[in-house]
DNA sequence: AACGCTAATCTAAACGTTTCGATCATGTCA
DNA sequence: TGACATGATCGAAACGTTTAGATTAGCGTT
């Protein structure tokens, strides 16, 4: 810039005035300074500018897995519109492991990012005295953490469990294999009561040994897979609160000879694109995943618009039990299956 | 910094030298600081460190579309392969279009990235000229890239094709359908190279009609795929040239009331995690997405650390043909099908 | 002609670091 | 005891912007 102030003699103050229409400049200054620019091949730096604005017009965004398509959508959205508002967007992945969130935040902190979007957080003590510390907004998705009380954006997973236990419940099913992820974090929490509760209002009993736990991954979906059907009574339907361990979960039922829906029944949380394509098409909890991505863009989007001070919002869509036919109704002839297929 | 200094009673020089460990400084100096730091909560200002530094610890990452897997599983990589080396990665996503693909890079350039990877690029001159204005170092990623002379990570895409159309020649099927993404981009030419080669060797026509463009989009895949099947004389196997387009010919294939493998073979490029899970299970060529992506961080991590003067170094990797059984003999009975699969 | 008003431009101080060279005390050696 | 190397600390300039406030020029009023 002081190169450019040289070149069409004039001062630097007068080159910034025009670059960012702060000021009037004169007609002829503006070409010559605009014709220094050129020949320069002058490009402002964003640092230099960011250090005296105090802002990066740049967000953090941490997720646990990006190859869990719920989050590959959730990153698409958010990016596409943070690219909109002209904001760059700095990605990291947690591994759902507590401290490389924390030790991912503090980076993105580091770099001053003007706000965070945070999906899936451990403790909320930590995560409080880092974002308190830190001055900037926050917006919480897919899960809702206690000591931080912030913008969220989280899923009633507490219902969708119910309505798709629910709806095995009605198939006829009687022994509903559970597979929740690691419950430190509050969707599964939610998840589980929503199994609970249906059991419960259908008058059947929670059994321990059908409830497996695993940490997201697909290994840890095929071993509970087959803890749950080596058992003496093996469930007629398996309901895995987590998309990549279904992966495992089919795995296993192959591996042991099975299939689905013929022998055993199955849906997960979770929609994928491939969830209608292929034999069995899974039944599944889809979430909207645009809008949670739109929502959580727009809540962060509004703090940085300096909306600073209106009291957290906190927001909780609605899944949708996507039916295909992965799951049979039980004691009726195979043939039916079809018919219990809808939309 | 410079309250941290007033609190400890030192100069800032020497808090910079304490946090930097570029000289010594005595130990009651050190505590005092220390003290001070943790009294104060001070955390060092990144973007005041870049300025002067003039480095950012950031790169720059575009891929067209995070929700293909073969992107998604290359951005996960190369994300932790640069969280790990303290690194953070702004993520773009170009939709496949150009002129996006350039406004970002401007946008990650503007922010000062100390590198770049580019996954998909259109008309090396643009982004030359882009390039080269910034002077940071470039890694191509899953295409190369006539104008631009760098660093390059790319499958060898003809033999993959080759070695998938041989594969199909082989179980006996003459008329082989083809759908190619966008021809602009040098995967979908190399591709096709593949597809025409692999017939010549075989002594097969190529046949125009037999050739379908799309623009990777699900429903381009769905409308090239009806096209194929409502031919007079159809194909009896399809190759789907990119992921996502397969998606839309499975849909294609259910609608028009076909099957597969028994009415149709089908194969496609890019694996994903669900390609054996599920029926049919598709044969795919898989890229080595672990190995791309590693060794596109390595390349610019090494030009990080300085090594700015080697000559641009181009890797080609091979792609790995997954035979499962959405291909079926042409002629053998349908219980041949098992046999003829592999691994 | 003196005055004030407006518009255009400039000067210089920030923003929060890093780092070069200077300063100063201390101990060692002849 | 003086000269000198060594080690610790500091002052101040620089990185490339933005911006408040000062300055200047031009012009209409009285």
């Amino acid at each position: 810039m002081l190169h450019v102030a040289q070149v069409a003699r004039v001062s630097v103050a007068t080159v910034s005035a025009l670059i960012n229409g702060t000021a009037t400049v004169s007609p002829e200054l503006s070409q010559r300074i605009e014709q220094a620019i050129r020949d320069i091949g002058y490009k402002r730096n964003a640092i230099a500018r960011s250090l005296k604005m105090g802002t990066t017009r740049t967000i953090g965004l941490t997720v646990p897995h990006i190859t869990n398509p719920f989050f590959t959508d959730v990153v698409s959205v958010i990016q596409q519109a943070f690219d909109r508002a002209g904001y760059a967007v700095m990605l990291c992945c947690t591994d759902e492991d507590l401290n490389t969130q924390d030790d991912q935040i503090r980076l993105l902190l580091d770099r001053m990012v003007d706000g965070l979007i945070v999906a899936r957080v451990g403790d909320g003590a930590i995560l409080k005295g880092i974002v308190d510390a830190a001055n900037v907004p926050v917006v919480l998705l897919d899960r809702v953490c206690e000591g931080v009380d912030t913008d969220t954006v989280v899923l009633d997973n507490q219902r969708a469990v119910f309505d798709a236990i629910t709806y095995l419940i009605d198939l006829g099913h009687r022994r509903i294999g559970y597979i929740s992820g690691s419950f430190d974090i509050s969707p599964m929490h939610d998840r589980m009561e929503g199994y609970r509760e249906a059991l419960k209002a259908a008058g059947l009993p929670v059994e321990n040994e059908l409830v497996r736990y695993g940490n997201f991954h697909e290994v840890d979906g095929y071993n509970a897979t087959m803890q749950l059907l080596s058992l003496h009574d093996r469930p007629s339907a398996i309901f895995s609160a987590n998309n990549p361990m279904v992966i495992g979960t089919m795995k296993a039922i192959r591996d042991i000879g099975l299939s689905c829906p013929e022998d055993i029944s199955i849906a997960c949380f979770d929609d994928f694109p491939w969830s209608d394509v292929f034999q069995p098409q899974l039944t599944t909890v889809a979430q909207p995943v645009q809008a949670i991505g739109e929502q959580a863009a727009n809540l962060l989007l509004d703090r940085l618009a300096g909306n600073r001070d209106a009291p957290p919002r906190k927001l909780a869509l609605k899944g949708r039990l996507m039916i295909r036919n992965s799951c049979r109704p039980l004691g009726a002839p195979l043939g039916a299956i079809a018919q219990s297929v809808s939309a």
